[in-house]
Order: C-alpha cells, then sequence, then structure tokens
DNA sequence: CGCTGCTTTGAACAACTTCAACTTCTGTGG
DNA sequence: CCACAGAAGTTGAAGTTGTTCAAAGCAGCG
C-alpha cells in the first residue's frame, strides 16, 4: 500500500506553470510568456464525482480535455445496445481528440473516480497556435501519438491470446504510472474487471481466470483492484509473444 | 465488369487545382491562393509497381503521402516475425500520420497494385499552416478522422465475429469506393484473402469460409477478388449485430 | 444485517484456428 | 503457346481457446 507519489498531483487551480503534468501535456516545450497565454484559455472544471460523465456520445465538441488527477473511461455504445469500452484516461492525456472530425462526441467519457480536468476551447487552441509553432507541433505529435497507440491496440486485440492481452495491458498502466512519477510496479486500478475485459474484447470470466493465474504464476500480486508486479520480464514476454511459444514462456514459472 | 468510373483518377502530374479528389484530401475548403501555396509544396513522385515500398519500419519521417491512385497496404512487424496489416489505403486517403509523434515511420508501407502518390514534406506543411487557419484545420480534421476510425476498427476487433468482421469490412470498403465516385456494390479488392484475413484478426481460411457463405446467403457474388454487393442491408445488419441476434438474421436469407 | 453489485470458479458449448489436402490461378521459361 | 512451379484460395476434420451459463463467494452500503 505504498503508492509512493513522486510528484504530486496537481490540485484544482494551479496553473500550467506549476503544474507537474507539464512535461506529459500540451506545454512541453513551450515557455515563459507563450506558457501564460495558452494558461489563459484554460478552464479549470470542478471536479467530476464518479460515475459523472464529462460528455456524451453526441454532444457538441467544443474543447479538448486533460486529466489533472483520478482517471475516466471513454466508451461507445454500440448498435446493439452494449458498449465498447476505447481507452481509459490517465492524468497528463488528452479526451476528446477523436470528436474535431466530426464536430460530436462519438463517446461517452465517464469519471472512474473523483476526477479534475482542464478544458481547453478548442477555437482557442486552433487560434493560438497560429502564432506559436512549437504548440501546433505539440498538438499534432499527441495526436499523431494517440493513432499510434490505437494501432499497438488493435494489434493487440486483433491477434493476440486473453493471456497477451491482459499482459499489455498491466504493462501499459504500469508504463503509463511510471511516467507519471507513481510507482510502476504497485498500483490500484481505477476501473473493474469488466471495464477492463471490455477493453479487451473478452469476457469478464476470461479476464478474472487470467488474474487469478498470474497470481498462482506468481507474475503479479492482485488484491481487488491492488496489483503488485512480481515478474516484469514475464509479463512482457507474455505480452509480446505468439501462441507458439507461449506455453513454454509460462510454464517455465509455473 | 462495369466499374463504372463517375470520376477520372489523377494523373501523375495532374495540380491539386484539377484533382478530382481534392473533396477529400487536403486542400478541402481552400481556395485559390493559398491552393497554389500548398500546390507548391507538394512533390509528385513517380507511380510505385506493386509490392514495391513507400516506407519502411524505422524510415525517418520528413512528410505525409496521400495517395492518387492504386491503393497500399500498412502494415507492423510484431515480435515473433509475424505481421500486423493496419490498414488499407484508397485514393484521397492519407499515410504516414502516425510517424509524426516518434519521428520514424512505424508501420511499413507497400503497393498493393500499380500506386501513385503525393508527398507532403511535414516541415513544409506545417510552415504553411501557420498562415492557413483553414489548412490547419483540415489537417486536423483528418487526423481526428484516423483516430475515430481506428476506433471503429478496435471495436470490431474487440467485439464481433468473424461474420461481423468480414461484412463490416466489406461495407467499409464499398463506402469508401462510393465517395471516391466508383460503384458501391461492385468493385475489385486489390488486397489478398491472407491481407483482408491479418487485418480482420482472423484466419485465412476463416475468411475465406465467410466469403463462401456470404455467397451462399445470396449478399454477395466475390468471384475471386471481384467483388459484388447484392443485399447491402443484411450486410449491414450482420456488421452491427451481437452474436445473438446473429443467426436470426443469417438464417433468414439462406 | 441483508441487500446489491462485483468478482471468482466450474462445466458445457461454440467459434475460430490449425493442420492437411486439394483446386485454381499466375506468371515464367522452354 | 504450353508446361510447370509456386502462390493464393478453398474445403474438410480435429483441436483449442475463449464464451456462455450457472452458482457461489465477497466487499461495500443503506
Amino acid at each position: 500500500m505504498r503508492d509512493r507519489k513522486v510528484i504530486d498531483l496537481p490540485s484544482s487551480n494551479v496553473s500550467c506553470n506549476e503544474c507537474s503534468l507539464q512535461q506529459l501535456c500540451l506545454p512541453q516545450s513551450i515557455n515563459g510568456n507563450e506558457l501564460d497565454k495558452l494558461d489563459n484559455i484554460i478552464e479549470r472544471k470542478k471536479p467530476l464525482k464518479r460515475n459523472e460523465y464529462l460528455f456524451q456520445v453526441g454532444s457538441p465538441f467544443d474543447s479538448i480535455y486533460v486529466v489533472r488527477s483520478g482517471s475516466l473511461k471513454t466508451y461507445s455504445p454500440t448498435i446493439d445496445g452494449q458498449e465498447q469500452v476505447t481507452g481509459f484516461h490517465l492524468p497528463g492525456e488528452l479526451l476528446g481528440l477523436d470528436a474535431i472530425g466530426s464536430g460530436q462526441h462519438p463517446c461517452v467519457a465517464k469519471a472512474l473516480e473523483t476526477t479534475s480536468v482542464c478544458e481547453i476551447p478548442f477555437e482557442s487552441l486552433e487560434e493560438l497556435t497560429q502564432s506559436m509553432p512549437t504548440l501546433q507541433h505539440q498538438l499534432l505529435r499527441l495526436m499523431s501519438k494517440e493513432i499510434f497507440d490505437d494501432q499497438e491496440l488493435m494489434l493487440l486485440l486483433g491477434k493476440k491470446t486473453a493471456e497477451a492481452r491482459l499482459s499489455a495491458f498491466l504493462l501499459s498502466i504500469s508504463l503509463r504510472f511510471k511516467q507519471r512519477g507513481f510507482s510502476s510496479t504497485e498500483f490500484y486500478l481505477s476501473m473493474s474487471r469488466n471495464d477492463i475485459a471490455n477493453y479487451l474484447g473478452l469476457a469478464v470470466e476470461t479476464v478474472s481466470r487470467m488474474f487469478t493465474r498470474f497470481q498462482e504464476d506468481g507474475i503479479i500480486n492482485a488484491e481487488r483492484k491492488h496489483i503488485v508486479i512480481n515478474d516484469w520480464d514475464t509479463l512482457q514476454q507474455l505480452a509480446g509473444i505468439s501462441q507458439l511459444s507461449e506455453k513454454e514462456a509460462c510454464t517455465k514459472k509455473a
């Protein structure tokens, strides 16, 4: 339970200047005067409580959002009334970029816990980028990264076994926590098993069984939402390896 | 075999001004003088032959590309030596947006047939967008659309049956042909069954069987790469519907 | 304390994959 | 122009993985 914070999460009305997420967020590589301008257009909203919505499907697109603290999930309702979780969003990560094209949010964003976000009115941002090449570049970089990440996930969903999917998921979360200055080996998952299963394109039961198996194999410790990663290397192997070499890699530990 | 073209594909050195893909491409909603400026930075490369590469994994990112005619596939090699096809690219579609973030292409782009592309040096494009808000907006729109489309595919890969995946794939291709002024009910697939299977996260055999079944059910006519869509509605139902109601929807026809 | 929702576990079942054989197509050289 | 080799596609049967269904265990909360 020693979730050692290396950085402090920004509280509700800290400026970009003082924000610990600066290096992950839009302000990256922007300085002084320019940063103030960006800071000026940003609205800091009051925190969302668990299960509250940041936006709904079809909401008009006016702003993009950055998570300051807490976490959200985004999901799209499918025709047959189910949901497809399209992503989890941790501090410093952007939301809403998929709505620029159509002007409407194609998905729902729901807080998984108490969560605060910065709202960046898109029109103002676009104006600002006109005079700030570095800001524009950073925006394009972040969008590009999102495309890249989505493709990674596509790969995961298309090709990999349940084992590989959950491994990759845990590694991804772990890495993202690390980048934010938290422990990469011990953390709380704010999302339910159901959300994870949905996100990974698996049944809840399968995810549950995988958690159990990873624990039995000593790769992780999972006590409900509290996760400890014991064997990063094996996890990495499992995440990247095809069906053929899987058993080998797995029974090695069992 | 009446592949009626409603528009002519641009030949190798037609200007943006005269290009029939204008409405789908970056120039959309850009006019006269501005269009000339964009036109000036674009390099029209000599056509690629089938199986030639536009870029390789790790190639330095200098430009984004637009398909003028023909088609390409992009794919990433996975750790275990396999490939994951991440997309097919038809005339008017952009390639390379996933490389902005890292400065290196994360995937390979390979021509599926004789293919010509426009090369747009990214640095020049970024400069140009500084003085052309509409161009910037269009670039952001196109990137956003890519994120959105990727999420649709994630949904497909995560949730759907083989039947639904192939239906959705055929509908997607059909729609994209339509937008480009070709017939939406009759077209040639430039990619192999193998590529399709890989893209959809299925075994080749499964895809083959699905083609056969769709044909038996009278939904499509498939003679190798030549496809005729007979029953758009059923296809749409199959693409969007959950496992539960599937059989119903399918046997309805059989 | 007993409800509700989330998680875990077991067993039967279905979908897709794998393996293997066969057919059809493509293109290359004699 | 035909023959042949290799690639691509199709088909069948057996085997796995993951799903579904059903039920029990657990934590949180009024």
